[in-house]
DNA sequence: CTTAGTAGTTCCGCTCTGTGGAATTCACCG
DNA sequence: CGGTGAATTCCACAGAGCGGAACTACTAAG
């Protein structure tokens, strides 16, 4: 007993989880392979995939067990709880065009940053590729537009939850760096990163605000030979800018809009 | 106790998703406003909270609570569970260009259809709108392509559990007359829905199979107006025909790809 | 400044429910 | 047929989840 794991959380939602987390690395898996990995007693893992499948948040297709594809629903609801968010994918996708890199439109929650929506230039291989993804705000370009538009506490909240871990050789590990930084971001309007997420992978990013809170950022990001100089530093922030300045519009003056999605569950 | 609501489900984990559920639907609220809805204890509905918080699946702002992003990446991890799915993409894609019309990739997950893509032809308002979306199988033209070539027994049990409750006039609601259309189809090789989903909403779709099984189904809909003749009856299924072939080439003969995702989490 | 009201959080004892081990059944295969 | 490994069911125990009540934090009045 006294577990004192995380101070006084349910356990059994989180066994209920940890089993979900265990499909979705594992992919089509046996009861026994996921017991074994979570050390949990066989009857015990049966009774919650039983539940989970009841649910219909898990699949089994024989002895195999795997993620249900109700969750394609609940990850929507995530993607469009917001509607500025759906309003960022055109943005998104114009960028893609515009500069044939990948653009990205990135929002934070708990503290880490989540790609929304990913596009990729003309020869978009792997559509909607790296979508839910999770990334640390420290070393990311969007992660700093959005932490340089969030008020210092919050950052601070941020930083000892998450710390700056490296990621790449040129990774901001020192928060006073990081404040310096996100100072600059301030000034510039545009938050860059160089080879501070994966090395190789240059990155540029703007906030999209409203009232006066940075609901997200739109980015771009490209191997590092090609995002160099002007078109780099200059360019490619321009049109970003101006995208982000007409989504903050759409945004700000359309909280009306039609949302009559409304699905009987 | 002796609730005996479910067999034997754990009560604890459904009273998770229970909020989760609310919360998709109520967008963000309240916890008392939750509590009521759901009939629980506010202390119990806060420790769901509180442990859904820490997970990272409900995130809160101020005393709004709301489903959290993190829902994105299950939601991605079930969309892309099977690459079959993933090589969908492109053909929905031109059959949205080709046709003019909404075209969706659908697949069966317990019994029922699954929108995993959908796109629109031209004038492409909401973008990705409807993926996620649950439907029942006997009342669409995908359902009904996905259960011709699903075995008998299969086809009773999913009968069984959901019936065949009528959605639009020409549902149909007779199994007997069901499976005369499944033979139908099979024969055909396309099924036909004629505004049995939504009055005044055509559609048409072709199963798409890997070993002889049916993994999914492409269908076009639209208008029932502009959805009719030759053109329904016989071009846009060639359309639907070539692109499910192809499909099928890919999928048969590519379960090797590159399958390089592994995020950590 | 006090008081009342509302919503959220913490505390606490009860008992019900989730748990793991053991027993049983099932499904292959030699 | 027996034998192996996996999934499922059974069962008794105690730990964990539960709701009610107490407490705290804010607001709005008076």
């Amino acid at each position: 007993m006294a577990d004192r794991n995380d101070n006084d959380a349910i356990q059994t939602t989180n066994t209920s989880f940890e089993i979900i987390h265990a499909l979705q690395e594992l992919g089509p898996a046996r009861l026994s392979e996921i017991a074994d990995r979570l050390g949990l007693a066989e009857s015990t893992t049966h009774r919650h995939l039983q539940t989970l499948s009841d649910l219909r948040y898990v699949s089994r297709d024989g002895d195999r067990y795997q993620i249900g594809l109700r969750f394609a629903r609940l990850g929507r609801a995530a993607q469009t709880r917001d509607p500025a968010y759906e309003m960022a994918k055109p943005h998104v996708q114009e960028l893609a065009e515009e500069t044939g890199e990948r653009a990205q439109f990135v929002v934070e929650d708990h503290g880490l940053g989540i790609y929304l929506h990913v596009e990729t230039g003309s020869r978009a291989v792997r559509v909607g590729f790296g979508v839910g993804r999770q990334i640390h705000l420290h070393s990311s370009s969007a992660g700093k537009a959005i932490l340089a538009h969030s008020p210092r506490e919050r950052v601070d909240d941020i930083l000892d939850q998450w710390g700056l871990p490296a990621h790449a050789t040129n990774t901001i590990t020192d928060r006073d760096a990081l404040y310096d930084e996100l100072e600059t971001v301030r000034e510039r309007g545009v938050a860059f990163n160089r080879e501070e997420h994966v090395d190789g992978l240059n990155g540029t990013a703007v906030p999209v605000k409203r009232d006066g809170r940075a609901v997200g950022a739109l980015a771009v990001a490209g191997p590092s030979h090609r995002l160099t100089g002007e078109w780099f530093e200059d360019e490619v922030p321009s049109m970003m800018l101006a995208a982000a300045n007409e989504l903050e519009l759409n945004v700000t003056y359309a909280s009306d809009a039609s949302s009559t999605d409304h699905i009987v569950e």
